[in-house]
DNA sequence: AATAAAGTTCCGTTTATCGGAACATAGTGG
DNA sequence: CCACTATGTTCCGATAAACGGAACTTTATT
């Protein structure tokens, strides 16, 4: 549908910066026709997915919150986790982030950051790379050999970092030798100078949900430190997993 | 734009439900052919503003999160408020609200529950009618007469209860009778057994950005508590206004 | 196994959307 | 103060993007 992805353009645009965006603003951003934007802008507003603020400019309208608000509330992943991802947030005292996968990719859906200074942010919402983050590979690790190379086949592990895994089979074996307990570690593959702990969450079939995991500048990781992390990572994936009903029924 | 409406309406029933729409339920509660939904639900997985869960129904996609956190992030109003709310929150123990006021029609931008069992609780985003809400009153009565009388005109003042005002003069009247400070009352107007203390959140040139409410169940309410109420009111709106640059520049 | 319900694909028709051009309305600088 | 440029808005005929009926496949139900 051309509709939607104009629409989707838009609403990227218009996201994307922190002021808002003028008509002459999308013209130059998008590839769209200066008549169409007019008039698919003012269908937005009509909507309440855009609202113009005094200024004339574009900005995101309530519709956004009204969709995304009852999707927090109701997340069922996003609600469970969250008191979770806090006491890890305040046991390891660095960025956490919750993933979804959702059969065909992954998600940051939840992060709560660390008050450090320098501090990992991504964009909720935002597709997260399976094969260079840690979440993305704790992931993969639990789906089959053949979800797997489908995903190699379609994604071809576009490369970020110098370390970035961009093989199949290193990646394969990457994933062969995980830490203890299923964690899955990721140092500089995604983003140079930052490393990630993490956990996929299963559902009762074994399958991934997705994963929890927690970043760190590599300045700042030291190795005594591990053995706490993991601990707590496990205790976090644990309490998740029971909470979503993985043994038994839920309490 | 029709396909726009249809995409509205689709994600509307997608995200008003707790776990999602199957492809026969939106055939059920939307006018759309059969073969148009599956298509546009289509359409609108690959722009991940839907995802299809285990079983198949459609969830609302990551996309919104997308939009909104930075929506969330960056609202200058919604930012600057928060703190402010949650200060008066824990004043006077009641739900709060933050309301938005965009040109043409208010909006709940954020809220505080309070920890009563019973509370209440709007949907985040939704429309709050200017002239049964305290803090759409509170806008309104900031509004040039000529803006007021036009909002009476288009919106027609529609009854919810037995005591929402519906007649223009008695309105203009009741705006006129403010509690001291600019504070607006609302017992009932909007719904039945609820009350409402409000203040308007003026620019610099005096023009409403918005509202902040108290709102209470009638029965929870007490006489003597109004003046302490009137005060914390008071001080989150010089508090707010301040903070966004009204008296001068910001600190 | 038979029946019903839900989901998916195909394809000719049509109407909703497209963009160029012309016009209107701010802002800017000589 | 006027000319000039950037931005926003309206009109309208052409076109391709979206429409929905019908037929088909798959998945539940009894």
């Amino acid at each position: 549908m051309q509709a939607l992805e104009r629409i989707v353009q838009i609403l990227d645009v218009v996201s994307g910066r922190t002021d808002g965006a003028s008509l002459a603003d999308l013209v130059r951003e998008t590839a769209i026709s200066k008549t169409a934007l007019h008039r698919i802008a003012g269908d937005l507003r009509d909507s309440r997915l855009l609202i113009r603020d005094r200024n004339g400019r574009y900005q995101p309208g309530p519709k956004i919150l009204e969709w995304s608000g009852l999707f927090r509330r109701d997340h069922v992943l996003l609600r469970t986790a969250r008191p979770i991802l806090e006491s890890l947030r305040k046991a390891v005292g660095e960025t956490v982030h919750l993933f979804m996968y959702d059969g065909t990719g992954a998600y940051y859906l939840d992060q709560i950051e660390s008050g450090h200074a320098l501090r990992m942010t991504y964009r909720i919402g935002s597709r997260a790379p399976l094969h260079s983050t840690g979440g993305g590979k704790a992931i993969l690790a639990h789906l089959s050999c053949i979800e797997r190379r489908r995903h190699y086949r379609e994604s071809g592990l576009p490369r970020f970092t110098a370390k970035t895994i961009t093989d199949p089979a290193a990646l394969e074996e990457n994933l062969a030798s995980s830490a203890p307990g299923g964690l899955y570690r990721e140092v500089g593959e995604n983003e140079k100078d930052i490393r990630c702990l993490a956990a996929a969450v299963l559902d009762a079939a074994d399958r991934p949900l997705g994963a929890i995991s927690i970043t760190v500048p590599i300045y700042r990781y030291r190795e005594c430190d591990q053995p706490d992390w993991e601990a707590a990572l496990l205790r976090a994936k644990n309490d998740l997993e029971c909470k979503l009903g993985k043994h038994g029924e839920e309490q």
